[in-house]
DNA sequence: AGTCTTATCGTCATCATGACGAAAAAGGGA
DNA sequence: TCCCTTTTTCGTCATGATGACGATAAGACT
């Protein structure tokens, strides 16, 4: 039942099919959540996996990516993150025959929930704790993602991608606390994003919230790395 | 003379040749340079490009990274450092079809003169500066090589990959020059680079160079990320 | 008005860093 | 042997960033 061939049609190179996966991650009812779906195909009918399809023939592969972020989740816009995470080509990963995997990190504002498309039979966001046994080896690759997604607040000013275009500076925080799993000094941390050039910039109106003194409204600044970064306390 | 075919036997998913290209940098002479090899076959006949090949049917991808470093460089001990970079897959990137290259960093210490293997006509160390037109997409792929060994020795102690198993502080110095294209101060270098635990481990013995006085000897230490961050001087 | 809650501003000790002085440890030459 | 040069290694000092935490500001609610 090989979909792929195993050697190419004249010369001895192995052929294979190439997909884009993808760990989209997000911020909601504060904890850190991934998008997956329910498989609607053979293998791993019914198992939870990353969302993510076959590269097509005249598409980049950032292409591929981000169609396939746009059919998942709708976003289109300006608004969150897409980067290259890492490729995953072992021999025995997919049961179909050669398959090598390019996955991809995205980052994005709190959205409605998603409707399940293509080959899915469902999809939904899952808090990080609550994620069980993954298709294929997509646990590896969400591990990979997570880990990158927390090394990257620390030196960039990416945790901006997980907020709306208007955020406080709590509404920050608690994106780097849901990420973390870690609790930050609201002083200490205003004082932090407030004093680095470029990481925010103050729309000049202010927000009530259901308690307590109403909050400045910020948006993302031109900074894209943050000198000096903000480092993680110690475990 | 598409040597990859454009679509699968059955079903509609295209089909690609996957490679495995190699960014193998070292320090020689007090200058970065990158391990190149003058092509021996079409296209590209002639053209410098970096090393790499063709992953095998049963093979993983860190496994034939691993494969052509070694073919290419001899390069099969404890020492040095490789790890995944990114993967490469525009539509036109190769003449001969779609072929996707998963491109591996490697960092290597002082090594004698390469020898040309496989497809290749010739190999040699090339300073950065010196590097000119490369096929394919490989000037891309040594930028993006470039900037990620000189960020991860930001905040990784992966500097002692380009050292042999015992240095002095001064090498190691010298490799962070050489990477950074920067001078950095001498004294404040000593003493960061001791006094955080793990770095480097004294060995207890000297090394006399040609003039003044001789150098402690030190090897790697357990620590693979720096805490702070050695940051490289501002522009 | 008083209270509660959260946002924002200050203070202070500590730590890491950049700039730079000075001592230590070798060899070479007068 | 005694400087002189060179390089390694140790100190000093001012400055900037950080963690811990006090104090004030600005709303809603009773």
């Amino acid at each position: 039942m090989a979909v792929v061939p195993e050697a190419g049609p004249a010369t001895g190179y192995p052929v294979f099919a190439v997909t884009a996966d993808l760990v989209v991650l997000t911020v909601r009812e504060g904890a850190l959540q991934v998008l997956l779906i329910r498989r609607g195909l053979e293998p791993y009918l019914g198992a939870w996996a990353l969302p993510g399809g076959f590269v097509r023939g005249a598409e980049d592969l950032d292409a591929a990516a981000r169609r396939e972020l746009v059919e998942e989740t709708g976003l289109t816009a300006p608004l969150g993150h897409l980067e290259q995470l890492a490729s995953y080509g072992a021999p025995g990963r997919d049961p179909r025959g050669r398959v090598v995997t390019v996955a991809y990190l995205a980052l994005v504002p709190d959205l409605p929930a998603p409707v399940a498309g293509g080959d899915a039979a469902g999809a939904d966001w899952v808090a990080l704790p609550a994620v069980g046994e993954l298709a294929f080896d997509h646990a590896r690759i969400l591990a990979d993602g997570v880990e990158r997604a927390r090394a990257k607040l620390e030196y960039t000013a990416l945790a901006t991608a997980f907020c709306p275009p208007e955020f406080t500076i709590t509404e920050l925080r608690e994106v780097y606390e849901a990420v973390w799993g870690a609790r930050l000094d609201p002083r200490n941390f205003h004082r932090k994003v407030t004093g680095t050039p470029g990481f925010v910039e103050p729309v000049g109106r202010s927000v009530a919230a259901e308690r307590g003194r109403p909050a400045q409204l910020f948006r993302r600044g031109a900074a894209q790395l943050l000198h000096p970064p903000m480092l993680r306390p110690a475990p």
